[in-house]
DNA sequence: TGTACATCAGTGAACGCGCGTTCACTGATGTAC
DNA sequence: TGTACATCAGTGAACGCGCGTTCACTGATGTAC
C-alpha cells in the first residue's frame, strides 16, 4: 500500500487535494487557486475534488484551517512554554516569520472575513486565542489578560501585514525579526 | 459644462473609472473587480479604460493611492493636532473605522505587496509615515520616534485587520471602538 | 469667421482563455450470504 | 472460498460565463491659417 497505484481510486484524494491548494497558493496567491487546477495538479479529473469538497469555499476554508494549526504547531515550536515578556517577544517573531513565509496561505487564514460557518476555522482560531490568553497571564500576571492579549496578537498581527504588504523591508529574515523586536520593546517598555 | 453631455466623449472617464472601481470593490470585495464591470457600469465599452489606465494592476493601484490620501484625510479630521497618548488612541479608532467603513478598498491598500513601481502609492505612503513620525514625536518625546511609530502603526493595523478578518465582534461602532480603546491602554500605561 | 486637418477618446466586434459546476457514466471496492 | 450486488470514487464531455486585451474603426474636438 506504501506503493502509489496509479489506479482508478487515487487513495487520498481529499489530503491530496489540500496539498495542490497550498502549493498552487504559494505560487499563484488567492486567484491561482481554482478548483480546476488543484485537479489537475492532483493528477485527476475537473470534477473529482467535488467528491470531497461542496465547493471552492470548501477548500479554502479547509486550507486555512490547516493553516491555523500549522501556526500553532510553529508557535509552540518557537518556544515550549514561554513565560516571560521577552518570551512573548519570540512568539511574535514566529508569528511574523510565518506570515512571510506562507504569505497567500496567511492571506486566505486572516484577510477574508472568515466564514463562520466552518467549525473547523472556529474552532481552530479559538485553540490560538486561548493559548495566547494562557501565556499572557503567566507573562503578565497582573494585567487584564482579556486586554493585553488582544493588544500583542494585534501588534504582532499588525507587524506581520505591515511586511506582507511591503511596508516594512523583509529583505532577511534577521532584518525582519530586528525590526520585530525594537518595535515590541518600544511598548512593552514604555513609561518606566 | 455642468449638465453631463451624453455624447461620444465622456468628460472624465478617469476620474469615473476610479469612482466605478470603487463601488465595485465595495460590493463584490477584489474578485468582483474587473476592468470590464469598470467600463460596464462607467457606461462605456469594455477597451474605453485602456485609454486611461494601462490594464487592471494599474487601475488598482490608483485605487489604493486614492484610499491613501483619503485615510489620510480621515485620520487628519478625526484629530487636527494629536499631540498625547490619548489622542493617539483616537486615531487608531479612526484607522479601525476607515479599515471597516471600506473592508475591500483597506485590502486593496494593505494585504496586497504594494507594487513598487508605482510612485503614486510609494508617495502616498511614506506621507502616512511621516504624519504618524511627527504625531508621536510630539505625544512621546522621550521615545524612540521610529520604534514607536511603528508600534502604534503596527498595533492600529493589527486591530484593523483582526476586525476585517472576523476575529474580533464587530457588531456595532461602539463596541469596536471600545475593543480599540481597551486594548491599546493595555500596552500604553502597561508597566506605570 | 470659416475651413482643413491632426489628434484624441471613444466604439464594437472578436480572440482565446480558464473557470465553476453538472451530468450520465464506469471501474474498483467491500460486504452479505 | 465464491459469487451477487450495493456503494463509492473516480471519468470525461459539456454547459454557460465573464474575463483581459487587441484591433480597425469613427465621431468629436481643437488648432493653424
Amino acid at each position: 500500500m506504501s506503493q502509489a497505484t496509479a489506479s482508478y481510486h487515487h487513495g487520498d484524494l481529499r489530503a491530496a487535494c489540500l496539498r495542490a491548494a497550498r502549493d498552487l497558493l504559494e505560487e499563484g496567491g488567492h486567484s491561482g487557486l481554482s478548483l480546476r487546477a488543484v485537479a489537475r495538479r492532483a493528477g485527476v479529473s475537473p470534477a473529482a475534488p467535488y467528491r470531497h469538497y461542496a465547493d471552492r469555499e470548501a477548500l479554502l476554508s479547509a486550507v486555512a484551517a490547516e493553516g491555523y494549526r500549522e501556526l500553532a504547531g510553529h508557535l509552540a515550536a518557537a518556544h515550549p512554554s514561554p513565560s516571560t515578556p521577552d518570551d512573548l517577544v519570540d512568539l511574535a517573531v514566529a508569528y511574523v516569520r510565518f506570515a512571510l513565509d506562507h504569505p497567500a496561505l496567511f492571506r486566505v487564514m486572516f484577510a477574508e472575513p472568515c466564514d463562520p460557518g466552518s467549525p473547523d476555522r472556529v474552532a481552530a482560531t479559538t485553540a490560538i486565542n486561548d493559548y495566547l490568553h494562557s501565556v499572557v497571564r503567566r507573562a503578565f500576571p497582573t494585567a487584564d489578560a482579556e486586554a493585553m492579549a488582544a493588544a500583542l496578537w494585534a501588534l504582532a498581527h499588525g507587524l506581520a501585514f505591515l511586511h506582507l504588504g511591503g511596508k516594512f523591508d523583509t529583505s532577511s529574515a534577521e532584518v525582519v525579526a530586528g525590526k520585530v523586536r525594537t518595535t515590541m520593546s518600544a511598548l512593552l517598555t514604555l513609561p518606566t
